[in-house]
DNA sequence: TATAGTGTAATAGTAAAATATAACACTAGG
DNA sequence: CCTAGTGTTATATTTTACTATTACACTATA
């Protein structure tokens, strides 16, 4: 997995299982990998993945069972919650920087557009 | 200045300037403030900023003169590109992040279009 | 020419993130 | 009971960002 070297990976991990758990990869009650996979899998240590999934645990998104490894919740209203929150933040982000580039709320939609529909051109 | 600790002070300072001059704030060839006056008024080292400093000099975004200080270019059109650079980033982090949510083209203008009318609202 | 204001750079120290490594605690199954 | 698989924790080390401090280089001007 790569990683943007400006922000603490461990962060990074988390909202990877985020995404995860949102996309529904991981459903309400799977188990996770094995922290020590997981290390493999995203080639970082033991203990930046144990840190991420220490969040994960303080936030509810996940329930450890020692000896037995780490579970989704299986309380879906979390996870809604959850999607909502981050799809929230990615708005706020655009809007709250585009703003502080003296960005209006028209051109802020219109420049959206604009970028998707270029995408598909590109695509196409 | 507020930063966020999820990310380098010198980075979110290089964005700092890059608004002050996309807004006007700071016109071309004006003069940024000193050094050690930036240093004062963001509450950070000297070294701080000129780590900033060194990466905007190094864009050609300000030109350093020893002695006198360091000025915003003079060439509008590198400083349009700027602009056009940052919202594009904008746009790419939003769009990016929300279709790893498995939120698709239409839904992300929706949710968009939502967000804005809703903080209008909120206002009044 | 002395001085104040400017950029630039070097040194040393601190803090946080990440790593490597090891150990401990619990569970399930042979 | 033993062992493999799991989470959890601790120690020591490295790297990066940041800080404090000092010094040097250049410019303008009194």
């Amino acid at each position: 997995m790569k990683f943007d070297d400006k922000i603490p990976i461990y962060y990074q991990i988390k909202n990877y299982i985020y995404r995860e758990i949102i996309v529904g990869k991981l459903a309400p009650g799977d188990k996770l990998p094995a922290v020590r996979q997981l290390a493999v899998d995203l080639t970082v240590n033991v203990n930046t993945v144990q840190r991420a999934l220490s969040e994960l645990i303080s936030e509810k998104i996940i329930e450890p069972q020692r000896g037995k490894g780490n579970f989704v919740t299986e309380d879906k209203d979390t996870i809604e919650k959850l999607k909502k929150m981050l799809i929230t933040e990615q708005l706020q982000d655009l809007y709250e920087n585009l703003h502080k580039l003296n960005v209006s709320d028209e051109e802020i939609v219109n420049y959206l557009e604009n970028y998707i529909n270029e995408r598909k051109q590109v695509q196409s």
